[in-house]
DNA sequence: TTGTTTATGTCATTTATGTGTCAGCTTTGA
DNA sequence: TCAAAGCTGACACATAAATGACATAAACAA
């Protein structure tokens, strides 16, 4: 699955960092640039779904970056100004900001704006709907539907159900889905998989069937 | 179900775009105009139920339009206008302005103020009954309805069991509620939404079932 | 004001449940 | 037939959620 990429121009790294940290957390695929002309450099290079740009950088302001890339890209932009100056917010909005967050702002509710920003676009933050052999996969609800029935998920359940379908035929290894699921820092016994697709074949019924052992490799999916 | 109009007379194109963007994603039926005469033609056209009217226009200015408007409608207005000029304000409230934004202004801002100037003129904004699973929840009155029997809520209980309903079968993380019903810009304990919550369901009695517990993720709502 | 009620937030405790571990059992294929 | 690999059920534990009790804050009345 192709992470959502967004680009962060802020100059002070500290900011920075934090907004990266955050980024990630929910995450998307987020970089950073230090000042104007590498924001630029970085949008051309990258082509993110979304930008967050301070206004004041080195080099080049976040004003001139924007009016650059609105040339020829319709990205949506979220501009950090420092202070309530309204003058800026009017520039903004002349020049193609979506939105505008004023410093200091909590990460979170740039967090929110970006979501918003983003739904607002129409960037898909992911397939929410999987339909695959007579059974349904629903992010939204956590749940998956077999036969009008629905039944609920477990956070790794689900999680190891999604991967699968979205890499359905592929013999994935246990360490694969360990990696996936349970992050690569996961320090714990590889069985953990076994014993969750146990749980997981149980709560499928028949389908159960579809989560394929392959002896001496890990598992797959198929109909 | 109808939906609202609104007119939005700007003349710079792309705020105009960026206030029709929100009204859009905010469910109602914008169309824009730019510049006075425009404005009036498709006020006459249109009828809408609200305006938004710049004050500093091409070949008419707000204040005309409005004057003209208000010979025979009394349709809510809001101006916008580009400094926070006094004079400007008296003058739009004299010729019968509702309220009043001045620029720069958030989109969420405005969004905001178009919602209440609605409520205050008596416009629907969405429907004020909902009526799920055997239960009813007036929002003018602020209570619900089961088996014929009128509970009141508080103002809390009332948006989270409203934003529920809207969002059935959505998982709905404690963050999303947080930022929903108690604003992105809330600081303290997470958990008032679970505390809130057990409220809410002691409230609804056998109905509390209806809100479900997503171990891991939050809740959702489920006849 | 002052007192009273109500709404809301915080916190420690209890309860529930998802998850990990493990030992024994079953299946598989050379 | 016999390892090796995978499956399973049982149990323990950590973590998340529910709850009750209390502390503020806001709304209201006298």
């Amino acid at each position: 699955m192709k992470g959502i990429r967004i680009l962060v121009a802020e100059d002070e790294d500290k900011l920075r960092e934090i907004v990266l940290k955050y980024l990630k957390k929910e995450g998307y695929d987020g970089f950073g640039a230090a000042d104007g002309e590498e924001a630029l450099d970085l949008w051309a290079e990258k082509q993110p779904d979304c930008i967050i740009l301070d206004v004041t950088m080195p080099k080049m302001d976040g004003f001139e970056v924007l009016e650059e890339i609105r040339e020829t890209d319709n990205v949506p932009v979220i501009m950090l100004t420092a202070r309530r100056e309204e003058e800026d917010k009017i520039q903004g909005f002349e020049v193609g900001a979506d939105d505008y967050v004023t410093k200091p702002f909590s990460p979170r509710e740039l967090m929110v704006r970006i979501k918003a920003l983003l739904k607002r676009s129409g960037v898909a933050t992911t397939e929410n709907k999987l339909d695959v052999c007579g059974m349904m996969l629903n992010s939204d609800e956590r749940q998956m539907t077999i036969n009008n029935e629905n039944i609920s998920l477990t956070q790794k359940e689900f999680e190891i159900l999604s991967y699968f379908i979205n890499h359905q035929k592929l013999v994935l290894t246990r360490e694969q889905i360990l990696d996936r699921v349970w992050g690569y820092d996961y320090e714990g016994d590889m069985r953990v998989v076994d014993t969750t697709i146990k749980r997981l074949r149980k709560k499928m019924g028949e389908k159960g069937e579809c989560i394929q052992t392959v002896r001496g490799m890990g598992y797959k999916f198929k109909e």
